[in-house]
RNA sequence: GCCCCCGUUGUGUAGUGGCCUAGCACGUCGCCCUCUCAAGGCGGUAGCGCCGGUUCGAAUCCGGUCGGGGGUACCA
């Protein structure tokens, strides 16, 4: 059997990280079996979906790299792929339901629901299957009083039982589980109905989604049952249940925790690589003593059974650490291509560059790259060689600290020690510098140094001091050392 | 309340009856290296929720207990 999973998230708000990792696994999965991945858009919800969240997920989606074969944007065989355009789909899977037994129209109001179990005092919450054998009679009443019903799905007696894929055996007992809505009143089908449906006609063949779905499996396998019965289902997927990704303290992770969004990754500077590798360890280990990874290795990996079924806290740390090890993996012209955007947004180079801002983003990576943990670092490292003599400004932290009376001595002593250096490179430049200040002066290399690195790159950190002082050249760099004096 | 899921150092995990005086990574602490930062090297720190049982032997199996989480919608 072909093995065809799915992402179908829904279009409400920014996309989570949650999202993320659910569409990871799947991916992993699916690209691990040789399956076909169909993404489809479930925007069922009126009130709550919007565009501009459909934008953000497919923006997520593509920045990460989880690509589809079938679904939105490129289409397949079942199109069309967003549940809004399938609604006569649903309509005739409801009339289907609604006509059988499996499903009956049910008319009473959440209040009387409630008040109804508070009289019986029954400790299972939920619909009480009041309407499951309306009378002829008994519709039309409820119809003369100007009701609408909504169709509720008849559970089976008995229990359920499935074998999860991350959590082995799991088992229900129907009694525990009401008799649910399939639509609203205005027949408006739920996710509980569209979500089956589409999976039963899409074929997919293995369900991995988050844990909060866990509760609601015993309905829609119940639901299974009827459309194969009607001829709407060919078979049950099976189901895997992945763990939490958890925040602060022991909650979930709320969209309103800035961590959540996916997206504000790339913003930060991290890159798919170290963001997708973080998110593969909350809930699967490729080896005992190893966390590093590319995708084509955890595809390679990955196996379902192995995931963990205990939901894990997200830790910015380790992500850092991770995300770092994959930018030292990257070769420096592609971290030029990655950190463009980055130095166009803070205003460094044009988009595109021009052929000398190109020239010396060139040669400041071999300096730059292999120091960087996020892509936001390349700013604050790059900006004084792209200044000029009159925007450059020296950080005034860095000023008071560095550049006092004794700096600036420091300073006037590297002036005097450049200033007859001709051929202006890294080793020239450092063996003035070190034979007039280390040598000569006997400063310690730190206070050596660290005035002549604030003067000309403006912050106490910097690329390595030799080499940026070769690449800003021999007349800025004494330019601005003689300016720190002034 | 009821149902379900989960429980190894601060965090993520390895571990499926003896290889475990519990491994790895991040963090953290100390030291070293070092022109800043990043990186690197060395070392330390800290854990099987608890109680019983099975067994010659349990982190691993069983029962209970406690704790955490989720669900309990005409949301998804």
């Amino acid at each position: 059997m072909t093995v065809r999973v799915r992402y179908c998230p829904s279009p409400t708000g920014s996309p989570h990280v949650g999202l993320a990792r659910t569409a990871l696994f799947n991916w992993a999965f699916a690209r691990h079996h040789g399956g076909t991945i169909v993404f489809r858009m479930e925007d069922t919800d009126k009130a709550r979906s919007t565009e501009e969240s459909y934008a953000g997920i497919l923006d997520l989606f593509t920045w990460l790299g989880l690509d589809w074969d079938e679904g939105i944007e490129v289409g397949g065989p079942h199109a069309p792929y967003r549940q809004s355009e399938r609604t006569d789909i649903y309509a005739d899977a409801l009339i289907r339901l609604r006509t059988s037994t499996y499903a009956y129209d049910c008319y009473c109001t959440n209040d009387e629901v409630e008040a109804r179990r508070k009289e019986s005092g029954s400790k299972v919450i939920g619909y009480d299957g009041f309407c499951r054998e309306l009378t002829g009679e008994q519709q039309a009443a409820f119809e003369a009083e100007g009701r609408k019903p909504v169709v509720r799905f008849r559970m089976p007696d008995g229990s359920i039982t499935w074998n999860d894929l991350v959590r082995g055996e799991v088992t229900f007992e129907t009694k525990f589980v009401p008799d649910f809505a399939l639509c609203r009143a205005n027949g408006d089908p739920l996710y509980t109905l569209v979500n089956p449906v589409d999976d039963a006609l899409m074929e997919i063949t293995h369900v991995l989604r988050g844990e909060d779905l866990l509760s609601s499996t015993p309905r829609q396998i119940a639901l299974y049952d009827a459309l194969k019965e009607l001829g709407i289902a060919k078979v049950t997927p099976e189901f895997g249940h992945l763990p939490y990704v958890m925040g602060e303290g022991n909650k979930k992770l709320s969209k309103r925790d800035p961590e959540a969004h996916a997206l504000a990754y790339r913003d930060q500077g991290y890159i798919p690589e170290g963001l997708l590798n973080y998110l593969a360890l909350l809930g699967w280990a490729i080896a005992a003593d190893r966390d590093v990874f590319t995708m084509e290795e955890m595809v390679a990996a990955f196996d379902i059974k192995d995931v963990n079924a205990n939901p894990a806290k997200f830790d910015i740390k380790k992500c850092d650490a991770i995300n770092t090890e994959h930018m030292s993996r990257l070769a420096e012209d592609e971290v030029g291509r990655r950190i463009h955007p980055f130095l166009v947004k803070d205003g460094i180079v044009s988009d595109p560059m021009t052929a000398e801002q190109e020239a010396l983003v060139g040669e400041l990576l071999p300096l730059i790259a292999p120091r960087m943990r996020k892509l936001t670092e390349a700013s604050g490292l790059v900006k004084s060689f792209f200044v000029s003599d009159e925007e450059f400004v020296i950080d005034e932290a860095a000023k008071a600290k560095v550049l006092n009376e004794k700096g600036l001595e420091v300073v006037q002593a590297a002036i005097e020690a450049l200033e007859p250096v001709d051929e202006w490179t890294t080793a020239t430049i450092q063996a003035a510098l070190e034979g007039k200040l280390v040598t000569e002066m006997e400063l310690k290399p730190r206070v050596a140094f660290g005035p002549v690195r604030v003067a000309t790159s403006g912050a106490q950190i910097s690329p390595p001091l030799f080499e940026s002082l070769e690449i800003l050249g021999r007349e800025k760099s004494l330019a601005r050392l003689r300016a720190a004096l002034a």
